[in-house]
DNA sequence: CGTTTGCTTGACAGCATTCAACGTTGGTGG
DNA sequence: CCACCAACGTTGAATGCTGTCAAGCAAACG
């Protein structure tokens, strides 16, 4: 950092760190790309975003100018309707975008909020419709990822339409388990970055019935749960609560 | 058409209608576009294609080649899960593209049921991505057009998670009655083209409890309500339903 | 005209919510 | 260092909404 810059905020102290050298390549926007692809890929992201625990990344109604891929620590993102309802509609880690609801109208329609201290990529709308206009694979990837979101959705409105509460809950961890061990985490012992209110609001459940559930796999041992510390202990029971109903 | 394909099958045979002289314009794909670039569009529908009441235009695994716009007619997705659960995820009209699920693996992941003898426009994700690599325009178009139906499924899954039967019910008739009046037909006045088991599936409810809900509101005065045929005496109320609470 | 499919209604059971109390954890300031 | 507080989490009892089961009705179809 050079002592002109030294009051700016730590957001902007980061070092330089591009897409071709980024570890996260295999699960962010560039999947497949060849090296050459991916230096021209290098002038997509702007610059790099520190937010603290529990700071808003972007909120409803802010208008929209660039979507984010999530560095390192963990999103929520929640929406409200008109009557006040407010709803958890999804949990972001590393290399995961962020904002894409933004595209529709030019502004923002939820919040994000980071969950720990993370750090994102700013990849400015305008650059990435510009350069995916020229380079198929980016095309295409975007493509592919917005309707990744689609198809998730589509899981989630399954849980909430048809799941009772421990199958939620099942479901939920096996999510997040497997998206762990694909950023190369144990999927068997994780920790819970969010509160049972959260997760409650993500499942379409109250906090209570969160807690009950959690109790119960405990008491069956399928899991191992101290507060925020889940150890999965069978994980095939697991399975067969979203499969056997 | 020439005789040697008088043999193909009906839906073949469909004057050529395009883009630049369709009158969902204003609903579609291309939302806003100038003359001389709608006749750009115009190679972008490859065929018509018809479906009768009741016949899938695509279905889970199908490989994803095209996405199509509703041009008449109604249709509905649903979306299965491994252990064998069903769910409807959306309704379908009138200048509404169906397939975007597909871009994610290349397969489709949800079927797609017409509810009345409709028609669509073969879209070949080949040439949209194509044209909208080239053309500015329609590549922003098609982004909204994705990031839109994220933004629905938000919306939906607020529904699922927080709002009780006759809030969910009421909240569908408002979507469907701004979705008509839109198009041009009353928005007090409506038929379902879907059954009560398919609005329950779509609502998580059971057909009995949509059932009830439909005698509630009738029975208050909001609804008359006779079979499939609806008629919303009072929207404010409806409205009331979902603010309310 | 009979059969099938869809719709409605009633009685009852079950699961999640609500309300309330208590336990735990982590941060703050005395 | 400890006490206190606030936020989070757990558990119990009672209520209520929705699901389930069952029966009857209405409309569509052949």
């Amino acid at each position: 950092m050079t002592p002109a810059t030294a009051a700016a905020p730590a957001r902007d102290c980061e070092l330089k760190i591009e897409c071709s050298n980024c570890n996260l390549l295999e699960l962010c926007l560039p999947i497949g790309f060849s090296t050459p692809e991916l230096e021209r890929l290098d002038s997509l992201v702007g610059t790099r975003r520190t937010v603290r625990q529990s700071g808003r990344l972007f909120r409803s109604g802010d208008p929209f100018v660039s979507v984010f891929a999530v560095r390192t620590g963990f999103f929520k993102t929640s929406a409200t309707s008109g009557g006040g309802r407010h709803q958890v509609t999804g949990f972001q880690m590393a290399g995961e975008l962020l904002g894409l609801d933004g595209i529709s109208t030019g502004q923002h329609s939820c919040d994000a909020v980071a969950l720990e201290d993370s750090q994102v990529c700013v990849i400015p709308y305008a650059r990435l419709e510009l350069l995916s206009r020229e380079f198929a694979d980016l095309q295409r990837q975007f493509h592919r990822i917005l309707s990744r979101e689609i198809v998730r959705e589509h899981g989630v409105m399954l849980l909430l339409g048809s799941m009772r509460a421990e199958e939620r809950l099942a479901a939920f961890l096996l999510n997040l388990s497997q998206r762990l061990r694909a950023r190369g985490f144990s999927g068997s012992s994780l920790i819970l970055r969010m509160t049972r209110e959260e997760i409650g609001s993500y499942l379409g459940l109250k906090v209570e019935t969160v807690s009950r559930a959690f109790s119960k796999l405990n008491d069956e041992g399928v899991l191992e749960v101290r507060q925020r510390q889940v150890r999965v202990l069978d994980e095939l029971a697991l399975r067969r609560l979203l499969d056997g109903a």
